[in-house]
DNA sequence: ACTAGTCTAATTTTT
DNA sequence: TTAGACTAGT
């Protein structure tokens, strides 16, 4: 069955009560398989679904691919060359193998202009989820890096290897290897019989390879339910294809189609705006939504000057709706990049405004959080030559090249715990390397995990006052939230599996503090999917930011567009539509902002517009005449059709149409034909 | 041959 | 905040 939901019209709910209602029918609820796209949602599900029904709903295996991937290749990673400890390396951990393989292949010299890890990273990951040759991934993206073809291979081939041999899987690995395990004979049936009901949310946002986990898992039953909504994908560089979703019923001979179209969260107006967002999409399936929801005003859309005012503006707003009797947790901002919020965290933390950041970067990704995780991983899974390398660098005298070759002894090794001790070391590092061997030795006796962790923390103060010696004041309060999260586990092993799939977001959220007092929700676009609040803005909405300036292609902003089409349906009664009029430059003045396209396509009848102040070119505020003589008095007046122009982002152009009062469309010599607001872009006029 | 320190440039989204 | 380039020192 494929349900093809709205936004807001109660995917959830569909899921939780045929979850309710299988059990009520007598399906054991350890054979129900729901996956979901964050570990969050289906915990809320299946609690949902305790309520609704029975406390035995808790027992219906639920998470994420990657998450069910992992437990399923514990048990049955053997038959692809693991052991059930491997360890699941994050993006920085991978970037860190490559690291490595570039110099132990002699490829990352200076003068040569390899890419970047990064980039490295990127191109295996989309030729993985993609199901691309690595060939035509470059090919299609990446041409200007054809002439490193065969040594991009050659790196693929020895992180595969390297990978294997040391007990290692990404992100992708844990798809890849699960789809190869379900394909094996006889045991892949094995594992499916395990589950006869698949229930999958979020299908748009699934790639081909999640498709044929889906269909190998349901080969012995066929009882498939898949939700999702076309207009909602927005994981097309993780490999998700919005199409994915139409083609559900060509793998499935038979599947049912449901429809579900009626929005029951949203106001007439907020929906008024986000069918306007979506109208203006290319490709779309489903029809327009409507909804019963009584009154409600029009959307706000409020012009800031700039960066700072959007922040003291919506920080503002919130005060004074929360000293209307309002609850902090009714509202939500969200944002296209985690950094575009720095501004207002800096005034919510003015105004001690709490409030909870999610998306961007994690505890666990920052550098001290993972030297202590090493010490941990390595005493989980010895053979993780990547920890080892990590707290090799932390002793003093050691770098790439002594740990290499440290690295290589351990390989030689059946017990690299014990063999460390053994080394050879130079002079100046022998004693360093002693010390280690003495603490690994400690944390390695030690039973549980806290135990282990205040072993680590004895050898490692040191060396982490050491190397952060300009903040670890800061960070070490990041270490004592770890400590916490660690004290609430019985074994290592959850401990470190769970870091790495579902690393949680602070302290609090793993301890369950985060009911007291309420707090603000700070969120990306992507970490909101699936949520709702009374009252969203949604910040940023300039060219280059919103959409971002990463996206080229015309696929890639349609799925900037559906990324501000989930964000606007997040609202239910209240919805602020924000943007600076200018952008800070780095180490140079302002420049104008252009504001965001969607934000221009839409029909300015649905929305109420706003500014606190007279909307002025920027120009009259920050710059004084003497730095800009006259510009300011030439600049707008004199563009008309024809006119040969310069713009400050795009260069030259020529003006080849009013379109509006203050607005005029340029054809640029590098950009092609943009429309301009005179108001706010600093035009040139050159002839 | 290697490490450690300094300087500069630049910063999507996530399992 | 950090990766990477570059330089000085061991």
């Amino acid at each position: 069955m494929l349900v093809i939901a709205g936004a807001g019209s109660g995917k959830t709910r569909t899921l939780v009560y045929r979850v309710a209602h299988l059990i009520e029918k007598g399906v054991p609820p350890e054979k129900i398989l729901l996956l979901t796209f964050t570990r969050k949602s289906s915990q809320e599900m299946l609690s949902r679904a305790c309520q609704l029904w029975d406390p035995s709903c808790e027992q219906v295996v639920g998470g994420t691919f990657h998450g069910v991937a992992s437990s399923i290749l514990r048990r049955n990673g053997h038959y692809l060359g693991y052991t059930p400890q491997f360890t699941i390396l994050d993006r920085s951990d991978s970037e860190g193998i490559i690291n490595l393989l570039k110099s132990s292949l002699d490829l990352s010299g200076v003068g040569k202009r390899f890419p970047s890890k990064k980039i490295i990273i990127n191109i295996f990951s989309q030729s993985v989820n993609k199901r691309i040759p690595l060939a035509e991934i470059i090919d299609l993206r990446y041409w200007h890096l054809n002439e490193f073809i065969d040594d991009l291979h050659t790196i693929h081939h020895h992180y595969a290897k390297f990978k294997l041999e040391h007990n290692l899987m990404d992100y992708d690995d844990l798809l890849v290897n699960l789809e190869k395990v379900l394909a094996l004979p006889g045991i892949g049936r094995e594992i499916a019989d395990k589950f006869s009901y698949i229930m999958v949310d979020e299908y748009q946002d699934t790639n081909i390879i999640q498709a044929e986990i889906v269909r190998l898992l349901s080969l012995p039953h066929g009882n498939v339910m898949v939700v999702g909504d076309d207009s909602q994908s927005i994981y097309s560089f993780r490999g998700a294809d919005f199409k994915n979703i139409m083609q559900f019923p060509e793998i499935f001979k038979g599947t049912k189609i449901i429809r579900l179209e009626e929005n029951y969260r949203s106001t007439q107006p907020i929906l008024d705006l986000t069918n306007d967002i979506i109208e203006n999409a290319q490709e779309k399936y489903t029809k327009e939504l409507f909804t019963n929801v009584e009154g409600g005003g029009k959307p706000i859309c409020y012009s800031a000057r700039n960066d700072s005012e959007q922040a003291r503006y919506i920080a503002e707003t919130i005060e004074k709706l929360i000293n209307d009797g309002h609850s902090i947790d009714e509202f939500a901002v969200l944002f296209r990049s985690g950094f575009h919020a720095y501004k207002l965290e800096l005034e919510l933390t003015n105004r001690q405004i709490p409030f909870e950041k999610r998306g961007g970067l994690k505890l666990t990704e920052s550098a001290h959080i993972k030297d202590v995780l090493s010490y941990l991983r390595v005493i989980y899974n010895p053979q993780d030559n990547l920890s080892w390398n990590r707290i090799l660098l932390l002793l003093d005298k050691v770098g790439p090249k002594t740990a290499q070759t440290v690295l290589n002894f351990l390989k030689q090794s059946d017990s690299p715990l014990t063999a460390i001790g053994t080394y050879k070391a130079g002079k100046s590092w022998q004693k360093g390397l002693d010390v280690l061997a003495e603490a690994i030795h400690k944390i390695h006796s030690r039973a549980t995990p806290v135990e282990q962790y205040e072993e680590v923390m004895l050898y490692y103060q040191e060396i982490f006052e050491r190397v952060y010696h300009d903040d670890y004041p800061t960070r070490s309060r990041d270490l004592d939230q770890v400590k916490e999260i660690i004290a609430t586990y019985g074994d290592l092993e959850s401990f470190i599996q769970d870091t790495a799939l579902e690393p949680p977001a602070s302290a609090d959220d793993a301890t369950n503090f985060s009911g007291h007092g309420g707090r603000l929700i700070l969120s990306t676009v992507h970490s909101a999917k699936g949520l709702e609040w009374d009252t969203v803005f949604v910040m940023h909405l300039v060219e280059g930011k919103f959409p971002s300036g990463m996206a080229q292609t015309a696929e890639e902003l349609e799925e900037e567009r559906r990324l501000l089409y989930v964000a606007a349906t997040r609202a239910r009664r209240n919805l602020y539509l924000t943007y600076p009029r200018e952008m800070p430059q780095y180490g140079r003045f302002p420049e104008p902002a252009i504001i965001s396209r969607f934000l221009e396509e839409l029909s300015p009848s649905l929305m109420k517009k706003t500014a606190t102040e007279p909307v002025l070119p920027s120009s009259f505020t920050h710059r004084s005449p003497a730095q800009n003589p006259g510009r300011q008095h030439v600049k707008n007046k004199d563009v008309l059709d024809g006119c040969l122009v310069r713009h400050p982002i795009f260069g030259e152009g020529r003006v080849v149409a009013t379109v509006a009062p203050r607005t005029v469309e340029i054809a640029f010599l590098r950009h092609g034909v943009k429309k301009i607001n005179l108001d706010y872009a600093n035009i040139e006029v050159l002839d």
